[in-house]
DNA sequence: ACCAAAGTAGACCAACTTGTCTACTTGCAA
DNA sequence: TTGCAAGTAGACAAGTTGGTCTACTTTGGT
């Protein structure tokens, strides 16, 4: 694709997650990226198309950075002591490929698209239920086990987004799920 | 205080709750109350002074929630499935006091207003606190519990919220939180 | 009955919003 | 060399934003 459309696409995501989508103009995109406004709307029919594609490159990033931490992963408890370790490295601004922690940009951008049809809420929604199949992938324990560590995952970064809580949350995560993972075998 | 200023305040908090802060205009809040501009700008210096007020009232509201549904608990056993059980009943909309759920009004705003040292963002992160004492003040079990408890919950709030899940998280919380509690006696 | 406080309606301001459009300039391929 | 796609700058439209202000009306206590 076009070299301007990722530029105005990486610019957007970075501004958009920095400071929420409504607070953000569409001039201010140009502005920092330095492209024309006419050139936008040559590849965006609105800002929510920018948006959209905005999230799906946060999308990319995202599930590849996990799926590299994951990659080498010998085990159950490997694999989630290897995801809560990023966690926690995400959090202190130490991974560099997810940028400057600003919470999840997809549970924040729901909550300025909650409308349950908007498209930005549904690829938000979607975003997660991928994240789910990565891990999963990495787990040969049952379902409720899984859906135990997203269910700790969301709430490890919601606390570390408004309570600035970055350590603890992932260290009690890891132990319950061990204890949970030795229980089970 | 004044009953204009208290019916601004309810309504900024419905629409802002409903729709984000960013996405609702002034105007809008005034309309819908049906109070003149002026009267909203001698009660109020600002919109992020509306907005805080606004914070202030939810986060009474969901407190005394909170605290009525404690209240009783004879156990932690019964803290915990008293809470998520109430946790539930708000995903689902059975609970009148809080309005038709759309995650937590703090995390949400706190997307919007992720400046360190916005007031607005240190509000959301007091609430935070302040929820952790209330349920802190029915557990009698270590701080490592009441943290796991909170960290539950913050992620049943989210995934109900993103994914549409409004009861498996919460089952999930509920037994890992009872062998937890049986374990340590 | 009076008067001040508190309310009303809404004009107005300057700045900003998304999106369209014109007119001009590049860079590259046939 | 020509021709065209893709870029540029930025004026412009039409509407919205938060906030101020004037002029008028309602309300409740003494």
């Amino acid at each position: 694709m076009s070299v301007k459309r990722d530029e105005l696409t990486h610019t957007a995501l970075q501004l958009f997650y920095d400071n929420g989508i409504n607070a953000i103009g569409i001039n201010e995109i140009l502005t920092r990226s330095g492209i024309a406004k006419k050139t936008l709307y040559s590849h965006f029919k609105s800002k929510e198309a920018l948006l959209l594609a905005a999230l799906q490159l946060r999308h990319e990033k995202f599930i590849s950075w996990l799926e590299e931490n994951l990659r080498e992963a010998t085990s159950d408890t490997d694999a989630v002591n290897r995801l809560f370790g990023a966690l926690v490295r995400w959090f202190n601004d130490e991974e560099a490929a997810l940028g400057h922690f600003k919470g999840c940009f997809f549970i924040n951008t729901s909550a300025e698209f909650s409308n349950d049809d908007s498209p930005v809420y549904q690829f938000c929604s979607q975003h997660k239920k991928r994240v789910k199949e990565v891990v999963g992938r990495y787990l040969r324990a049952n379902t409720d086990t899984l859906d135990t560590v997203c269910l700790l995952m969301e709430g490890a970064i919601v606390t570390a987004f408004v309570s600035g809580e970055t350590e603890k949350p992932s260290k009690l995560a890891v132990t319950l799920l061990s204890s949970m993972l030795n229980e089970n075998k």
